[in-house]
RNA sequence: GGGCCCGUGGCGGAACGGCAGACGCAGCGGACUUAAAAUCCGCUUCCCGGAAACGGGAGUGGGGGUUCGAGUCCCCCCGGGCCCA
């Protein structure tokens, strides 16, 4: 996975003494500071010895992460194994999968993993067996880019990265099982990558049974003749090269030619995210060309309707189930056969319902039909613009033919800068295009339409030929403007469609009524008119009237009762835009709607509907769904349907007059598998002389990396040069004879020298830490059953940046698995969580330029000028801004953005750690928020929960002595019922992920133990111990050192979380609001059992209450016992 | 342009459709102290009246709606963020 949490690469600082007096205030004087990391709190030089300070924090935690290691305490046995106890149920809580990268830890990164090991330890303590482990993600482009600067071999860096985060993890006390660890480096790890990738590579998808099945299944049914072959001839019939081409062309994982990023300077493929809109690398701004390279491609379009099925079932965040629907992007379209120079040209279109609005075909630049379909010559008198594109004009002028003309839009194609059409974030480019000179046949309505090629048509996507509808597609009307080709309306919204009813039947009445004061003259009064009509066609309460009834109502309004339907207008409310002065508001929004349209008089708006030109009109394709205009012909007509309906009804058409069929496609494209990398799993695939991939036999996995002396990768300045990867630099490990035992004995072979991408090892690490020491297989089926079933990971955490690709690639995966018998269920992960993100201030100097915000302080504001470009012109204006921050004495503005190095604003955990105890940072932490939002940091608000801590412990240790000041007396019953609806509630907020609030009842509690032990002289047992075990999971250190200086020997980690007693939760008497008319007027303390009756004779016999029902009526009176009373007058 | 999410005190944030502002920060006052820090106790949404106790009013971005009752549900608008184009 990219965008891992960094790690800076200096090991952490060990639990330091607190800062003393090291902060002296920086210029200018009096001044606070406002943002500073980790300041810590202010010097407490003659602090009592036992008093919780960072030092002591420091040493506890230390020794409580030594203890719990060498205890062995977090260590997690599997079903079968010593200690495993199957009578507790099972829980799996897993964070998403960090790349150990080497720089810049911060604050932001640790709050997921914090959070999950709360979950955890709270889990373990309510009677869970839970697994909870961290690996690492650790191939990857840093540690290469590193290797090549500095020819460090990236295992090197890799390793020590990973040691730092370990060292890191550990110090913010997370309680890990360190025996489950994994890093896909790991020789032992990606064996088992290469070995599903084999697994995959071995299968093919059934359609008939919906599912992966081994090739040895498709050999046998090709021999029974149960499934065709590619060309329908008998298996028996082909030769050896045909048969291994009809599996591999079925294979999960196959080898394709396709269009890549391919960048020569960088010797590499790039993704599309890597590629800047301009064409060029992102890293190092070289030239970026499209290129085919034969590649690995997974085949997850065969998956399609299972990702999109499955998404029903998981307990996921609503967007992003949504962005996987999108991403797989499933719609129901149609093949459509447009004839042409006695061929059929098969278009493809999600849009069937259009088809009468199909004005031009486009085929791709490379669609095999051309040369079948291209005349000689252009039809003399062509009136559309034949070729759009830099260099047409001279082309045109020289030789005029549509062959020449496409072969120097191709050349021209070819020496553009590549880039890939669909990219996302890329600009609307320029249309570009050629007419072939060919005319093709409209299905419906035997319309002759032009046919052109342009790059917007891939020849990839779908048939590689498109249907072009200007007026309901954006690229459509576009390239149709550029070339002046007709914009054909077919579909209508409401509005649309109620102004095109109004065009065709209003006749305003004869007497028209006077005009609005204002800009309206008299005989423009067809538009106070239409604007009626269009606010009632489209109110809430009229949204499925029909028309004719409407237009009445609007024409006749000035003599309501006459018109049939004025019922609408009866109640005022129910048909807004009905009267009074709202009608004049709504009006008022449609006559400036009115407005844009420019219509110069109601015969103008006739005309427009009349030519079906309102689009071309109004300058704009519409893309939304609506109703079917101007589309009938013969024995079709789809006028007025819905978009869905009119799809489905075209579908039926072609398929009954042979002319197309009904498709359903995904946006969801195969996966490519290939990085020309070093740092990655090579495949575990060799090819034979003929250049036939073979997959190696499992005793020769894993096929490990050979060592390398230079990491450079090949760059040149040819697009076309031979790509070199750089494990094709080791010709000895290239190069081998090996017997794969098919009989064939000892051959010569050469190795796959692409390596997978980064995902390969995320897909599957969740279910090596099931298993992390299995020799025999990449988890052992009773580990995966135990810890899996019934739903999957029953917890996973991380960013929503990981909502598309990983999430997705992860399921594909596992499905396969699924399939194929190794993993127990359909579904990888059963619930998922979104955690937010920490921001931080951040603040610029005159100059725009940031300055690191530790060192900004705050003071009294100040106004100065300050020179900002203008949006437009960007000439500079002087702009006066006030402030009240300073760096080095200079004012700086503040802003605001998420935590990291550019802007100047990261907080590093280790500082935090040394300044307060990780446990204070764990508080912190959870104590900012709910889990999900996105929230500021502000390391003034870390005092706060220091403070907590702090008090909670001198409750329970005398500050001077260092003895517990735990008494085994009696707990008087307010404390006691604090305590038990703080377990209450806290349970509660454990539960469901409610850290913060769990955090504020743990202080409630704790200030009303402060209360009582400053009273007391000394704390309850009874109180003490459940706070203590109720702390566990939010600041173990702490919680455990308190828990063993009570007296317990072992370690809390497994002891019982506290349990209410229901007897202290139940109050005698309450305290009710009664409000009179929804207004707070008193509080009543009634007992808890009070009925309903009773409540309503108490309520109004209160002194408050009788006061305001003087002289008045009583109209109602709502009683809900236990909560309120509302009286109504 | 489309989709999703979010707007609550000076700040971070609480609040099953039922007492808005829990808890923390900052601020103010008090106790302790020679003094300060630390600690402990108290106050702290805004406006009006009052010496005070207290009383009155407004209030969850703006407007409308549903409801006995709306921060919470529905519609429109404004502002911010994320994703897709």
């Amino acid at each position: 996975m990219p965008q891992p949490p960094h790690i800076p690469p200096t090991p952490p600082t060990p639990p330091a003494p607190a800062p003393q007096a090291a902060h002296a205030p920086p210029a200018p004087p009096q001044l606070g500071q406002a943002d500073a990391a980790a300041q810590g709190p202010a010097p407490d030089g003659d602090a009592p010895p036992h008093r919780y300070t960072a030092a002591l924090a420091g040493r506890i935690e230390a020794r409580w992460q030594d203890a719990w290691e060498q205890r062995r305490t977090f260590v997690t046995p599997n079903p079968g194994q010593p200690g495993f106890d199957p009578r507790r149920p099972k829980k799996f809580v897993l964070d998403m999968f960090p790349y150990p990268s080497g720089v810049g830890l911060h604050v932001g990164h640790p709050l997921g993993y914090i959070a999950t090991d709360i979950y955890a330890r709270y889990l373990r303590m309510t009677g869970h067996n839970v697994l909870h482990a961290m690996g690492y993600d650790a191939f990857g482009l840093p540690a290469e880019q590193y290797a090549v600067q500095t020819n460090t071999h990236p295992r090197l860096t890799t390793e020590r990265n990973i040691a730092t985060m370990r060292a890191q993890m550990r110090r913010l006390g997370l309680a890990h099982d360190p025996t489950r660890s994994v890093a896909t480096t790991d020789e032992a790890f990606y064996r088992w990558t290469q070995w599903i990738f084999l697994r995959i590579y071995d299968s093919w998808y059934d359609p008939e049974e919906d599912r992966a099945r081994p090739i040895s299944e498709l050999v046998g049914l090709l021999e029974r003749s149960e499934r065709p072959t590619p060309d329908g001839r008998p298996w028996a019939a082909l030769d050896q090269r045909e048969r291994r081409a009809a599996i591999d062309q079925r294979r999960l994982a196959y080898i394709q030619e396709v269009p890549v990023n391919w960048c020569p300077m960088l010797g590499t493929v790039l993704a599309n995210e890597e590629v800047t809109p301009e064409g060029r690398s992102e890293r190092g701004n070289y030239p970026v060309f499209k290129r085919p390279l034969t590649q690995w491609v997974m085949r997850i379009t065969a998956y399609a309707e299972r990702l999109l099925a499955d998404l029903e079932g998981v307990d996921w965040p609503e967007p992003v189930k949504t962005m996987q629907r999108h991403w797989i992007g499933r719609s129901e379209g149609a093949f459509v056969d447009f004839a042409c120079a006695r061929r059929r040209i098969r278009v493809f279109t999600t849009r069937p319902d259009t088809l009468f609005g199909a004005t031009y075909l486009v085929l791709a630049p490379d669609h095999p039909m051309l040369a079948e379909i291209v005349p000689e010559r252009f039809t003399p008198g062509y009136a559309h613009a034949k070729a759009v594109f830099d260099g047409a004009a001279g082309v045109l002028a020289a030789d005029p033919s549509p062959g020449a003309l496409i072969e120097a839009y191709r050349a021209f194609l070819k020496q553009r800068p590549g880039r890939d059409a669909e990219a996302p974030g890329a600009p609307e480019v320029e249309k570009t295009g050629v007419f072939t000179g060919a005319f093709a046949i409209n299905p419906v309505n035997q319309a002759r339409v032009p046919v052109y090629i342009a790059d917007y048509v891939l020849s990839g996507y779908g048939t590689g030929a498109i249907m072009a509808v200007p007026a309901h597609d954006q690229r459509d009307y576009q390239f149709a403007a550029a070339f002046g080709l007709p914009v054909r309306d077919v579909v209508y919204d409401r509005p649309t469609a109620a102004m095109a009813h109004f065009a065709q039947h209003a006749l305003p009445p004869a007497e028209p009524p006077p005009p609005e004061p204002g800009q309206h003259q008299p005989h423009d009064t067809w538009r106070l008119y239409l604007a009626d009509f269009l606010a009632l066609t489209t109110s809430p309460a009229a949204q499925h009237e029909p028309m004719d009834v409407l237009l009445d109502v609007a024409l006749g309004r000035r003599d309501a009762a006459s018109v049939p339907g004025a019922a609408l207008l009866a109640a005022p409310r129910d048909a807004p835009g009905g009267v009074g002065s709202q009608r004049g508001v709504v009006r008022q929004v449609w006559l400036e709607a009115l407005d844009e349209l420019r219509l110069a008089s109601i015969d103008d708006l006739r005309q427009r509907f009349a030519g079906a030109a309102f689009f071309r009109h109004r300058g704009a394709a519409h893309a939304a769904p609506g109703l079917c205009v101007n589309s009938f012909h013969g024995d079709l007509s789809l006028d007025g349907m819905p978009t869905d309906e009119a799809a489905r009804a075209v579908v039926a058409w072609l398929e009954r007059t042979g002319m197309g069929k009904g498709a359903v496609t995904y946006k969801l494209r195969d996966w490519l598998f290939s990085r020309q990398r070093y740092w990655g799993e090579p495949f575990p695939i060799v090819f034979d002389s003929h250049g036939e991939p073979h997959a190696l036999p499992e005793p020769m996995l894993p096929v490990t990396l050979p060592p390398l002396d230079n990491f450079q990768p090949e760059s040149s300045q040819d697009p076309d040069a031979p790509v070199r990867t750089p494990l094709s630099r080791a010709q000895d490990w290239t190069h081998a004879t090996l017997d794969l035992g098919d009989g064939r004995g000892p051959q010569p072979y050469t190795r796959e020298t692409n390596t997978m991408p980064n995902w390969a090892g995320s897909c599957w690490y969740y279910l090596r830490y099931l298993d992390p020491a299995n020799t025999a297989a990449p988890v052992g089926p009773e580990a995966e059953r135990y810890w899996m079933e019934p739903a999957g990971v029953d917890l996973y955490v991380g960013g929503v940046e990981h909502a598309v690709l990983h999430l997705l690639y992860a399921r594909f995966w596992h499905k396969v698995l699924y399939d194929l018998g190794h993993v127990s269920t359909p579904e990888p992960f059963g619930r998922l969580f979104n955690q937010g993100y920490i921001q931080a201030h951040a603040y610029t100097d005159q100059r725009g330029v940031y300055v690191p915000a530790e060192e900004v302080t705050e003071g009294p504001e100040s106004h100065i000028e300050v020179d900002t470009p203008a949006p437009h012109s960007g000439q500079a204006q002087p702009v006066r801004r006030s402030t009240t921050f300073y760096h080095r004495g200079a004012p700086v503005f503040r802003s605001y953005g998420k935590m990291g190095k550019s802007l100047k604003n990261a907080v590093a955990p280790d500082d935090v750690c040394a300044a307060y105890g990780c446990d204070t940072l764990r508080v912190y932490e959870m104590s900012m928020g709910p889990l999900e939002a996105s929230k500021p940091w502000n390391t003034r608000d870390i005092a706060g929960a220091h403070r907590f801590l702090q008090r909670l412990w001198r409750n329970l240790i005398d500050e001077q002595t260092g003895a517990t000041r735990v008494g085994d007396g009696p707990a008087p019953e307010p404390l006691l019922r604090a305590l038990h609806r703080a377990i209450d509630g806290v349970r509660r907020d454990m539960a469901a992920l409610s850290f913060n609030t769990a955090v504020a009842k743990l202080i409630e509690l704790n200030n009303e133990l402060t209360r009582h032990t400053a009273e007391a002289g000394s704390c309850p047992r009874a109180v003490a111990e459940p706070l203590v075990l109720m702390l566990a999971p939010l600041a173990p250190h702490a919680a455990e050192e308190l828990w063993s200086r009570l007296g317990h020997a072992d370690s809390l980690a497994y002891h019982p979380f506290p349990a209410p007693d229901p007897a202290l939760l139940v109050e005698d008497t309450i305290e009710l609001p009664v409000s009179v008319n929804g207004k707070l007027r008193a509080r009543l303390r009634v007992p808890a059992s009070l009925d309903k009756d009773a409540l309503e004779r108490h309520a109004q016999a209160a002194p408050e209450v009788t006061a305001l029902l003087e002289g008045k009526q009583l109209k109602r009176l709502v009683a809900v016992p236990g909560r309120m009373i509302n009286l109504v007058v």
